[in-house]
DNA sequence: TGAAAAGTGAACCGCCAAGTCCAAACTTCA
DNA sequence: TGAAGTTTGGACTTGGCGGTTCACTTTTCA
């Protein structure tokens, strides 16, 4: 998408933030093309002129919008996740963040899940955006291992994607319930799972299994 | 659905079972009218005489009859979980239930998502499985404090709710890789946990943190 | 056994949303 | 200014899929 006047891209990225609401709202084979015609106030020409793919190609972009999003509102704790500390502002950077919106639609991948089959690219798209954020979580692990907070027999793999696995079922259920506390609950057991974890002699990882009940 | 002959049962079975197969490999709006037709060796007219709400109807009796499977593949696990070695039976039972699928759509909650917003029945059924699940695991976990193995200050019902959100994001994460490993992972995690509330003198609680690495 | 009720098959309808087309309007630059 | 290229609007086409209709067959039971 190269070769745009600067009119041309604020009507595209005009479109994309429209859509985005539209679609965390309705999910993507409840959102149609008509509707964010309405929304951002264009005409179906200039959706395929931007989106010569059609509705995937758009989908596509949404998608990679709301993940930019959603990895900026965990930082700088993502980048971290170095000490206890920071997994406790980490964990709650991602309730204030959910907590915030309005939407019904909440994470990618539950968003993506239904259309997955049948458009292969994007969920491959969004199979990468989940591997970053697993990836992250574990290098934090790995760090807090290496620094002697976590004990050597802790797979930082396994509990990274055990807390990632965690999180989008506490997205999933937080959105059929329209309720935060799932997703509060699960991030607090999944900070409980990992203090079990501490290396024993750990400076700050005494307070083993004493989340708040 | 009753006054029907026993063909007629039968055949309202057959189309159950079938468009089950099918709507839990391409999920909702990925099964058509048309392909259960064909899979089914029916026609359109006994879908609508068997179903007369058309496919929200049929979507509605194949999520009745999939809650029904899954909740039996974890008997008689699930109605016990008074003890660590019925919940360490109940994780095996759930791994070795979903191991053996071969569907793409594993989590009946996952399947009803898209469509919950236009669909406020089918979501509501949906939504009374969820709760009668979750309400076994509290029920289970109740029992656990009551016996003396969880500390009396666990809150049996946030960690029911932690415990199967955890587990749908295992299901969903697990779908979305084709991979067991998700589903495994959480439910160990879950497991480590809750061994994190275990009463301090408990008898069978005293492995707390140790679950494999 | 025969008529009413239940079960069956396939052609048909209509909606709705994705995608196409083309002409008008605007922007840019010599 | 005026021509080339880009952006915009809205009517149009297409097709898939949920749902309907109706004639035909089979079962049931007095």
């Amino acid at each position: 998408m190269t070769g745009l006047t600067s009119k041309g891209a604020a009507t595209r990225d005009r479109i994309v933030r429209a859509a985005t609401e539209l679609i965390l709202d309705r999910g993507v084979t409840g959102m149609t093309l008509d509707e964010i015609r309405v929304g951002t106030r264009t005409s179906k020409s200039q959706l395929f002129h931007y989106f010569p793919g059609g509705k995937s190609e758009l989908v596509g972009a949404i998608a990679g919008y709301q993940n930019s999003r959603v990895m900026a509102a965990q930082q700088p704790w993502l980048e971290r996740l170095d000490s206890w500390e920071s997994w406790q502002g980490w964990r709650d950077a991602v309730v204030a963040y959910y907590s915030n919106l309005t939407h019904k639609y909440c994470s990618v991948t539950a968003l993506v899940n239904d259309v997955a089959p049948t458009e292969p690219e994007l969920a491959a798209q969004v199979s990468a955006y989940a591997d970053q954020w697993r990836e992250d979580l574990a290098a934090g692990l790995r760090r807090m291992r290496d620094g002697g907070l976590l004990r050597p027999s802790a797979d930082p793999e396994r509990l990274a994607l055990t807390v990632f696995a965690s999180l989008q079922g506490g997205l999933l259920v937080m959105q059929s319930q329209d309720d935060i506390e799932p997703l509060a609950a699960v991030l607090d057991g999944a900070l409980v799972m990992l203090r079990a974890y501490a290396a024993e002699d750990g400076a700050a990882g005494s307070k083993r299994g004493t989340a708040r009940t």
